[in-house]
DNA sequence: ACTGTTGGGCCAAACGTTTGGGTAAGCATA
DNA sequence: TATGCTTACCCAAACGTTTGGCCCAACAGT
C-alpha cells in the first residue's frame, strides 16, 4: 500500500494545486470547501483523499492549532470496577465528540495525582477529568489548577466549590437508611469507607442523618471508616459482629465492603438477609449475582462518565456549567429483605 | 507564573544563544551537552529551564522525530477486572519506559477492533498491544497488520503465529484437572467460555486432555461454551445441575462464571466445596473473599501487562523476541476441598 | 469604460522541535 | 607560517498543518 505517508502536501502535489486549498477543502464544512475550490475540484480532492486513505497527522494539527482534542482522566485505579465502568462512559462519550482520552492510575496518592496530572498538562491535553479528588485538604493542587485557569472537572468524588458531576450520595445514603428503617431496623451500623472521599462521607452522612432525624442516631462505635476493599469489609464486619449488641442491619458504602462483610458473617454462621440485613452501594454487576443477591444502590457510574465528558465539551465551547448530581437508585434484593427484627424497638 | 509558554526558543532568546544549542544541551546526555556548549553555558541553560519549568512539546517532538513514544492498547472492555489489572501492569511499565498509552474498548467486536486499531495507528502510535485477539479467523486484520509491518504484540489471548505474551492456559487447565482428579472427582464438567478466545479454549483443552489421558474423558455434554460472565455461569450451572447425572466437580474458566455457578447451586440447595467442588480461573481479588472462598488459578494478569511492555520496548529497539508463556498457579481454597465423592469411581 | 464583487485559488508564516552541516576563534603542531 | 584540531557555537531545513492575506480573471452594475 501507501509506501509513503499520504499528507496534505502529497495530495496537493498529485493534483497540482496548493496545499492550503486541499487543507480547506478537507477539513472545513461544505460551505468552507466550496469557498476554497470549485465544485469539481472539491470532488476531485475528496476522492483522492478517500482513495489514498488520507488521515491528518494529529501532532501537526495540534502543534499548529494548539488544540489537541485530548482529555486526561485521573482515577485512583482502573481495576476498581466502578472507576473502570465510569471510564467506559468517558471513553464512549469522548469518542462521540472526537476526543481521545488518556487515563492514569494515581493510586489515590495526592503526590502521584499531582505528578500525573501535571504530566498530562505538559502533554498539552485540553483538560483534566479528575475522579480521585480528596475532600480533605492535604493538597491544594486543585486550587492551584483553578488559579492557573486549567480546565478540569471532578467526577464521582466532589470537592466543593469545584465543578463536579457526582452521584447524589447524600440521597443514596438516605435511600439506604429509609429502606432499612421501613423494615424496622433500629440498631444499624455503617461501613463508611475512606474519610478523604466524598463518596464515603456523603453516603455515611446521608444515612446517619436519616436515623438521627428520627431520634435514633447511629452509635458512633457503629460507624467504621477505612479503605473501600473487601478485606476491610471482612475486618470491620468481624469487629461489629463481635460486639455484644450486634446491629440488625449494616450499610456498606460500597459493594466490596459488603462482600467482605458477607465473609465475616459466614464465620459467625450468620446469613445475610436472614440474620442481618445488608445494603451495599454501586450496584456492581456482581451484587445481583451473588449467592445471596445484594441489595445495592446504583450510582450509575457509566452515566457519570458520559455526563462529565458532555459537560466538558460544553465547557470547552465556552458554555456555562454547574455541578450536577445524578440521582441514585436502590435495588432491593434478598440481602436486606426478610430479616426478622426482634428485641426492643 | 509563566504567562507565556516556555519553549526552546524562549529559553534561547533569554540567554542570547541559539535554539539548537539549547536543544542539544537539554535532551542529550552530559556528553552531548558538553559537546554543544561550554560547561558554564550548560549549567546556565539547565538552571533556566529548571527555573522556568520547561517541558518539551511532545507534539512538536513527535512531528519532527516521527516517534511518538505512544502505545495503543486494545481490550475487550476495561470493566473486566482481568483486563483492568493487566492494563495497570501495562501502564506502570510504560511509565517506567517513558511511554504513554491509549486504551480502547473494542467490546470484543472484530469490526470495532479494526476500526479503533487503525485509528490509533493514524494517531501515529508506535505499536499496538492487542488483548482481544480472536483465535477464530473471522477477521484477517492481524495478518494484514503483519504484512504492513505494523508492530504489535498480543497479550492475554494468543493467536499463533503472532507474537504474544500469555498465561500458559493449557497448563492452567491441567492444574485444575489434576487438583480435582487427586481428590477423586471423576464426573466433572467445564464452563469453557467463548470459543473465539484462546483463554477459554486452552483452559478447556488442558483440563479435558488431562482427564482424557487417564481414560476418563469429560462428557461432551459437560463441556459448555459461552460468554465469560456471571449470568452465563448461572445459566450453565442450572443446566448442569438439572441433569440426572450431576458432575461432582466443575471447572469454570473464569471466576465470574464460577460466581454465577455459585448462584445456580444455591437454587438447588447445594453448597460449593461441600456438595460440588468448584474451581475458577484468574484468581480475582474476590475469589479469596467470597463467603465460600473460591479455588482459582492465577494468570498473573498484571505481570502479563508488565511483560508485554517490556517485550515491546525490546522489540522497538530492534531486539528479537519470542512468544512467552507465564506459568499459572493454583490457589486451593474451600470451594474445592472437602467434597466427599460418592458413587462409582 | 470604469469600478466593484466574487470565485478560485496561491503564498508564506507559524506552531516547537531536531539535526546535519557550517564557522570563527584559539591553540598546538609540523 | 601554514595546517589541523578543538571548542563553542550558529544556521537552516524539515516534520504536516492552518490561516490571514493576496492575487488574477471574469463578470455585473452604472
Amino acid at each position: 500500500m501507501s509506501k509513503t505517508k499520504v499528507t496534505l502536501r502529497s495530495l496537493a502535489q498529485q493534483l497540482g494545486i496548493h496545499v492550503s486549498t486541499v487543507s480547506r477543502v478537507l477539513n472545513g464544512s461544505d460551505e468552507e470547501a466550496y469557498k476554497a475550490a470549485s465544485r469539481a475540484r472539491v470532488e476531485e480532492i475528496r476522492a483522492l483523499a478517500q482513495r489514498l486513505g488520507y488521515h491528518p497527522n494529529p501532532h501537526a494539527k495540534t502543534l499548529r492549532t494548539r488544540h489537541s482534542r485530548e482529555l486526561a482522566v485521573l482515577v485512583p485505579r482502573l481495576s476498581d470496577i466502578v472507576m473502570a465502568t465510569m471510564y467506559e462512559g468517558i471513553d464512549a462519550a469522548a469518542e462521540r465528540h472526537g476526543y481521545t482520552t488518556y487515563v492514569a492510575n494515581t493510586l489515590d496518592d495526592p503526590e502521584r495525582q499531582r505528578a500525573l496530572g501535571e504530566r498530562a498538562l505538559n502533554r498539552q491535553v485540553e483538560g483534566l477529568i479528575i475522579a480521585d479528588a480528596h475532600c480533605t485538604p492535604e493538597s491544594s493542587w486543585l486550587e492551584e489548577l483553578a488559579a492557573r485557569d486549567v480546565r478540569f472537572l471532578l467526577v464521582v468524588r466532589r470537592r466543593d466549590p469545584h465543578l463536579s458531576i457526582t452521584c447524589d450520595d447524600l440521597e443514596g445514603g438516605r435511600l439506604a437508611a429509609e429502606h432499612l428503617w421501613r423494615q424496622g431496623h433500629r440498631r444499624v451500623a455503617i461501613l463508611g469507607g475512606e474519610a478523604h472521599s466524598s463518596t464515603g462521607n456523603d453516603r455515611t452522612l446521608g444515612f446517619a442523618r436519616f436515623y438521627q432525624e428520627r431520634g435514633c442516631p447511629v452509635a458512633p462505635s457503629h460507624i467504621l471508616r477505612g479503605p473501600f476493599d473487601t478485606e476491610t469489609g471482612r475486618l470491620q464486619g468481624e469487629h461489629l459482629l463481635a460486639q455484644p449488641q450486634r446491629p440488625t442491619a449494616i450499610f456498606a458504602v460500597n459493594d466490596f465492603l459488603a462482600i467482605g462483610l458477607y465473609g465475616a458473617m459466614r464465620q459467625y454462621d450468620l446469613v445475610p438477609g436472614q440474620d442481618i440485613a445488608v445494603v451495599g452501594y454501586n450496584d456492581t454487576p456482581l451484587a445481583a449475582q451473588l449467592s445471596i443477591p445484594l441489595t445495592s444502590i446504583s450510582s450509575f457510574a457509566r452515566q457519570q462518565g458520559d455526563a462529565v465528558v458532555e459537560a466538558f465539551v460544553r465547557l470547552l465551547q465556552g458554555e456555562g456549567f454547574e455541578s450536577t448530581l445524578i440521582a441514585p437508585r436502590l435495588f432491593p434484593r434478598e440481602s436486606s429483605l426478610g430479616v426478622r427484627v426482634v428485641g426492643e424497638s
